[in-house]
DNA sequence: ACTGGCGATTAGGTTTCCTGATAGATAAGG
DNA sequence: CCTTATCTATCAGGAAACCTAATCGCCAGT
């Protein structure tokens, strides 16, 4: 026989131990600080031991409450499918999806009507945003990372590697000066990708592997990659492109790339996702398409 | 944000949904069968969509909550296994581990001793019973069951495979009438066991598979494999036995196989617990001794 | 037709939970 | 040093959630 506390108590303790603060988590749950507090000292009562340490200059857990809070996690998790589960829902479903604003623009947005077209009663909200989203806060299903991968307490599943190239727009090559050869970068504006995490390659990192002499630090910087090609394509410059973003482009003749000299990179295109989510058809609908389209991208 | 239906509704709908009985969920939950109505027709509200068929031949789910309903079980076992995570205790904690009798004293019990070597903060608590245990009722952490592998919800990992064996007491062999060879059995009393399920050999099976000519259904019987093994030894006939049960007597000489003829079994024995109980360290701990014994018992 | 088992329903009581106010403690800023 | 902001702890009172007890209707098996 299961035996336990106030649920209450211990959705509250989830939400303060994710959040380490009484104040966020009782903002959450849309109740006061003091509810809060008052359920972690019933809960605490309840367990006879404690579960965070207040220490004056913030709330830590205990290692027994570092033990218990994923599963928490989890447990709320597979309820909160179920639930979903349970809302019948012939009417049409959405599905969210977090992606950086970019990977959102070039890639996902242009196949999105081919996912449309498959499942007619399905909505996808794309979520564009640059950080990392916490599943538990925001309302979002899946979500699509550049990196390395790994992503803890989470399902990963590697979409499509990647690689790095120079683009700019057709007219730079036989422009004045010309762009025929690396070295001729020198006389060219290159343009920044500050959105790229370390471990993808700067220009700084691309002249000095090919062997060109110059500061790589020169030009304009955007934050966000879909900015940058877009400046690339207007002819402000020479911009390292990550070939999946660019390759719309590329495509279309808008952007070319001046010399072959490819970086491939350790980061690839995660989709990650709780474990429980997995069970919602939609959910599941969604992350096979993402991979179906992948792999038909992939070869290039 | 994670919008939840109240918990306690969700409680006693994986109860209702599980009994398919709101009476017995009522009990399970301690409270009166209208409590359960009064929360499955909240949360039947609160969703907008029904759960329950009420047919007046009784309770079944509809699509939706036959859906809902692993999930459900699924989230409240995480709690429950993030609860027993909370509570430090450095004091001594328990397993307990639902077996069938035989087993338990045939072959669990003679070896817990090691466990409690290994283990002395951990105290087993095994619990007999010739049914099957319902995890979420009953406060058990892991089962061994003796079967065809594949419970469904469960983790079910292989302990170790099973064959059959005819055994008696040594004094039968050179008794009179003597037991030579199978024919024997013709002047012998058989001793059945009634515990083992279909797919198990029975003496008309075994008779049949050596070619004897005989009535398999004469003899006394027994409902647990143990007592049909005493009775072995106390030399009242003879008996088919499941080697791993049988073979303590068989070396201390208080059984012999008169002939040998193995009957093999695709039955096995299986640990089987909810996936959320792994995470209990001193489940994991039990489970792990458990197939190391059965890896070292296994090659007889 | 009677009886027992099961679920639905309602009114009313009990427990749980939350609020709002208050206090203490800390850190940053004037 | 004092102010302000932020955070948690605590308490009393009230709101909301929850449960009981009693009753009804339905069916099945005496």
């Amino acid at each position: 026989m299961r035996k336990l506390p106030p649920l209450n108590a211990l959705r509250a303790f989830e939400a303060a131990g994710r959040h380490l603060s009484f104040s966020r988590a009782a903002d959450e749950l849309a109740v006061t600080p003091g509810a809060i507090s008052q359920q972690m000292r019933i809960l605490e009562d309840w367990l006879g031991a404690p579960l965070f340490r207040r220490d004056p200059k913030g709330l830590s857990l205990t290692e027994a409450g570092q033990a218990a809070l994923p599963h928490m996690r989890e447990g709320f998790d597979r309820l909160a499918a179920g639930v979903r589960l349970m809302k019948a829902s012939d009417g049409p479903c959405r599905v969210t999806v977090s992606v950086a604003p970019s990977f959102a623009s070039k890639w996902l947005v242009p196949r999105l009507d081919r996912f449309q077209e498959l499942h007619p009663q399905l909505d996808v909200y794309v979520h564009a945003d640059m950080n990392l989203i916490d599943f538990a806060d925001d309302d979002v299903d899946v979500a699509i990372r550049f990196g390395p991968g790994g992503y803890e307490g989470l399902i990963s599943e590697r979409l499509m590697s990647e690689t790095i190239v120079p683009v700019c727009a057709p007219g730079l090559i036989n422009g004045d000066p010309p762009l025929k050869e690396p070295d001729d970068l020198k006389n060219q504006t290159l343009i920044h990708d500050d959105s790229n995490r370390d471990g993808v390659a700067t220009w700084a990192m691309w002249l000095r592997a090919a062997g060109v002499d110059c500061d790589g630090n020169r030009g304009p910087r955007f934050n966000q990659s879909s900015l940058v090609l877009e400046a690339a394509v207007a002819g402000k410059g020479v911009a390292l492109a990550r070939y999946a973003l660019a390759v719309a482009d590329l495509e279309a003749a808008r952007l070319v790339i001046p010399f072959n000299y490819e970086t491939p990179t350790d980061f690839a295109y995660w989709v990650v996702y709780p474990e429980a989510k997995a069970a919602l058809p939609e959910v599941a609908s969604f992350i096979a398409w993402l991979k179906a389209e992948a792999q038909e991208a992939e070869p290039k």
